[in-house]
DNA sequence: CAACTATATGACTATTTACTCATATAGTAA
DNA sequence: TTACTATATGAGTAAATAGTCATATAGTTG
């Protein structure tokens, strides 16, 4: 791959990590994982309020993130690309070495 | 998990994930994907001023995705949890995915 | 020692992001 | 029709982020 090509795939990469770098997002993952929600539910669930979760939903829409559907009053988001969701699992591995690590340094002391 | 739990994982989630957010971030973590490297060496790839690109390994390593060590006049970097990398396979898949759907999309008109 | 190299950082600016409040819009129901 | 509900969005603010330039610091080499 070229200079250039990688730095397009970097560019789109990072359009869609950004779309899950932020807590009340991760948050809207973790509630959608087990399908179809509407705004007002995903707002109780992350404890925000409505016009803001309306705002980063938008925006994950717009990276290709979740998509939307309308059904009367509610507008529901759906994950689009579910396979997103073992990003959720490499970090968390993450995660848990880090407190590993940690774990063993707490007991050397 | 509790609500308060589930808020704690998700913004530490949040700060890993936040720190391989940014195109020129995510240039280093695949450099440094096959061993440590040095700033003058990353700056080079990634292609931006040495300061800048310093700022960005700082941010890296006080998020926890990079480790440093001194070597003579030279400070290298690397990856400390290599498992990271996966995260970046699951990334891609959702950018194949999404790059299938539109050429589906171009081959119907 | 002086000159040099590699890196980090202070100070600054421009841009982006997150959020709030108020309001517009679309659909529902009486 | 009016009243109501769910959602989106304009306008504004505060804070965070990304970048630049100049300079400080640490280590190397002659």
């Amino acid at each position: 791959m070229k200079t250039q090509e990688r730095q397009l795939v970097y560019a789109r990469q990072a359009e869609i990590i950004k779309a899950v770098a932020h807590p009340l997002r991760i948050a809207v993952m973790d509630f959608l994982r087990n399908g179809e929600q509407c705004v007002c539910d995903i707002a109780k669930y992350v404890d925000s309020e409505q016009s803001n979760v309306s705002r980063h939903l938008s925006l994950m829409v717009a990276a290709g993130v979740l998509e939307s559907r309308k059904q009367g009053l509610k507008v529901l988001y759906k994950i689009k690309t579910p396979c997103i969701l073992k990003c959720f699992h490499c970090i968390t591995d993450v995660i848990r070495t880090q407190a590993q690590e940690n774990q063993q340094l707490l007991d050397a002391i």
